[in-house]
DNA sequence: CCTTGTGAATCTATTCACAGCG
DNA sequence: CGCTGTGAATAGATTCACAAGG
């Protein structure tokens, strides 16, 4: 209930709600941007799909930020939204494999965007190599080195499968603790490093796997998910 | 118990299973290339950053394929993974975006090995329209109709935020029941639509907060997860 | 009124622990 | 013995439903 506390991260938040807020966000900043100065916990779930107590659960546990009988405010919403998420600080990253993806990752709209710096860009081909993107230039992985002094707080790989593990392994060597994984391939990273993979094949077989109950049983069930990605749970 | 049943889609798959099975997959694949001809529960596990016992419990709900003291034929439990999932049918895919991502998707690996055939490619840009990727030629979206007669099982849209609404109900305009959305918006679409996002942004603000907490607190609870898309957990 | 915030109830998923079988 | 398969126990997430505040 007291909100203005100066000390502002009591609750554990859930992965669960986790995942969630960056999808909360977005949608605040689209409301934001069509004009909507507050916005309904109602509002909000309709959006993101999921239910509106849950909507006010997620939120509830980074603060109370809502006014009873007029919904939350719109901005502020989206700032403490950042806080909790820690994108109001600067994310250096650093991207391996600059084929397409890696391409299509560093001119991506939620890279720069939400605290994310490209900072460094590495690769093996001579034809990338020396290239600049972003105004950042691509190094060769013999030099992944350089950045041990002062390493990235996320590594992303968007090698091809057969690099990925290899990779991993240098990003962890020069010190990077968190991993991005968009290569089709299972990583072994020390404990301590956080992993999460982005993966095309597996949303794809999720969804045929519903498209194939759908055919089978006639036609209902539409799994209809917020965002694909969401289910997560727990942490250690 | 019984499993040798003509008809083999008894037990309700919960969606965090669903998600998961692809992931096994890849790690029996890479087991069955490095000539394991058996697996048990707690290897896959091990590889998979999950407990064993879910992992069995996992299986056991598409079958009976084990066999105590020894653990699960390689092969076979892909194959039977395979059909829980659906993929081992052909499942036409029309990619929206012939943008860096776009291009991506379409060579990646995990698009043309598990039974996804891109069989259509459409972009708005004259540069990219007439193109031919992977045997397919780019289309202009104007041609989108084109498909109506017999709709791709799977959408993929690859777009910038700013056309990927309007290219959703593009899509579901022409038949398309299933979306698999790149750009960073959220979409809208009708109920019956099955919607899936892979989102980068979301992803790396999963990544900041744990970060975040991280350096919060010192230095532990490293929130490792098997796949970031699921559920995941294991030693600390 | 309207809409938040939240205990209590429910539903779902994970993990334990062991019987059963090769 | 070792490892699967699974009921029972636990933990976790979601939803209900309503009191309280603007």
């Amino acid at each position: 209930m007291a909100a203005d506390q100066p000390e502002p991260r009591p609750r554990r938040i859930p992965e669960a709600t986790v995942v969630r807020l960056p999808v909360y966000q977005r949608i605040l900043a689209e409301m934001s941007r069509s004009g909507s100065a507050t916005v309904s916990s109602e509002q909000l779930a309709t959006a993101a799909r999921v239910n509106a107590a849950k909507v006010r659960k997620d939120l509830s546990l980074l603060g109370s930020f809502g006014t009873r009988g007029t919904g939350y405010d719109t901005a502020f919403l989206m700032s403490q939204i950042d806080r909790a998420l820690g994108v109001d600080r600067d994310w250096p990253v650093a991207v391996v494999g600059i084929g397409n993806l890696g391409r299509a990752l560093v001119g991506s709209e939620g890279f720069g965007s939400r605290g994310f710096r490209v900072t460094a860009l590495f690769d093996v081909d001579p034809d990338v190599v020396g290239e600049v993107l972003g105004g950042v230039e691509v190094r060769h992985m013999d030099r992944l080195a350089e950045v041990a002094a002062d390493p990235p707080s996320i590594g992303v790989v968007a090698t091809p499968a057969g690099a990925a593990q290899e990779v991993a392994d240098a990003l962890v060597g020069v010190g990077v603790t968190a991993l991005l994984n968009f290569a089709p391939r299972v990583l072994t990273v020390p404990a301590h490093v956080m992993l999460r993979y982005v993966d095309l094949s597996i949303e794809l077989q999720v969804m045929s796997f519903y498209q194939s109950r759908r055919a089978e049983m006639g036609l209902d069930v539409a799994p209809l998910r917020a965002l694909g990605l969401t289910p997560g749970q727990d942490d250690g």
